[in-house]
DNA sequence: ATAATAAGACCGACCAGTCTGTCTTATCCA
DNA sequence: TGGATAAGACAGACTGGTCGGTCTTATTAT
């Protein structure tokens, strides 16, 4: 098996490094001994340390979005749609949790020219998710009393709060916490009587 | 109207300005300037740069604590408990943004003496929502199903999510977020023949 | 008088980023 | 084939600036 570049080696030394301490906590000086590297090294492979935390982001983010399209394209229903993004964006928790965590914690740090570069792309994502709502309050699907951007809002908070506490070696595995996230959903966006509960339940079983 | 101690005014302009910049990403000069005060000043009024930070993350969940528990003991059936919850924590948006956003984008910044007095009241908050949802299910006012742990967070979550988008100046008001997250969270976890509708509406508006 | 604050010089630690140099690998030419 | 040269990947000492915190002196208000 082919050895790690230097490159990779301290982008994930930093994640983890930065997921605790968090992106001030950790100095350049801290990513080399932890990746047995040098100045040298370091600055050979990034610009900066703020580089860095950019290039963080944008993997992150890149990542999401593409999948948010694929979902979005892949799908027809509403209700399928969201359904796919809840899981995807769940199930992205055991392979990126430090790169969220960086991601929505470490973001007022970036330098404004990276800051604009990653909002860009993360307002795209929101606009994704809001649009399947919003196709599925016109179709039908959804409750048409629920003003749309408050409860993308809310869907886009209970995800991302995940990484708050979810732990990969807890007592709940991230399928667990995908099924009742979108049990949840479904009840409180899809009407009552449109709401097939065998279907989606199907739905998901074999897309895990 | 008597003046503002400094050390009032210093926490004011604190938190205005980690809310926007970050802990790491204000010096103490830059307080002093925005206070119009002195390094002998701030040093006069807080014993380190830390011990502000611990200051200003013990106001707000000690606020939120005592609120919970009096929420808790004012009210009797689950689900007047959760809506009462939800409505305070949302309306807290109001006055207490900055110190929110602080308690959760900076806490890993404490010192750990600090961090561990925090974590204690933060762990108790989280305890009183767990418990609520308990006993609603024990009661069978909520849903058997519904794993009571993940559920709690699911609610934490889109609640906290909250201080990532909410602008005071924006379009949506705080009573209709209140609004739309009470139906929200009513329906994904209320028995479908225990919602009455009518009365939790009621419920709400003679308490605002 | 005493406490609260202002003013600001200064210290020392820390830390991002630089600079010079070395070692390895690839390329090219005779 | 082998010697010369260039390029890339890294090592590590060093620098320059920043920032939290101290200290001293002066001022104001109760």
């Amino acid at each position: 098996m082919a050895e790690k570049s230097l490159r990779n080696r301290i982008i994930d030394a930093s994640l983890h490094l930065f997921e605790i301490q968090g992106y001030h906590g950790v100095t350049v000086d801290r990513i080399i001994e932890e990746t047995s590297s040098s100045k040298g090294g370091f600055y050979h492979n990034f610009k900066s340390k703020d580089e860095l935390l950019y290039f963080i982001h944008d993997e992150f983010i890149t990542y999401a979005l593409t999948k948010a399209k694929e979902a979005y394209e892949t799908h027809t229903t509403s209700t399928e749609r969201i359904c796919t993004i809840v899981q995807f964006f769940l199930q992205v928790f055991d392979l990126y949790k430090s790169h969220i965590t960086v991601f929505y914690q470490e973001s007022v740090y970036l330098k404004p020219e990276y800051s604009e570069l990653i909002k860009k792309k993360r307002k795209e994502f929101k606009q994704i998710l809001f649009r399947v709502l919003q196709e599925g309050v016109e179709s039908g699907e959804f409750r048409t009393e629920l003003p749309v951007n408050i409860t993308t809002m809310s869907i886009i908070g209970m995800i991302n709060w995940t990484y708050k506490w979810y732990r990969k070696d807890g007592e709940m595995s991230i399928n667990e916490i995908t099924d009742v996230f979108t049990d949840l959903i479904i009840h409180s966006i899809v009407h009552e009587d449109r709401r097939e509960n065998e279907q989606v339940t199907q739905f998901f079983i074999k897309n895990r």
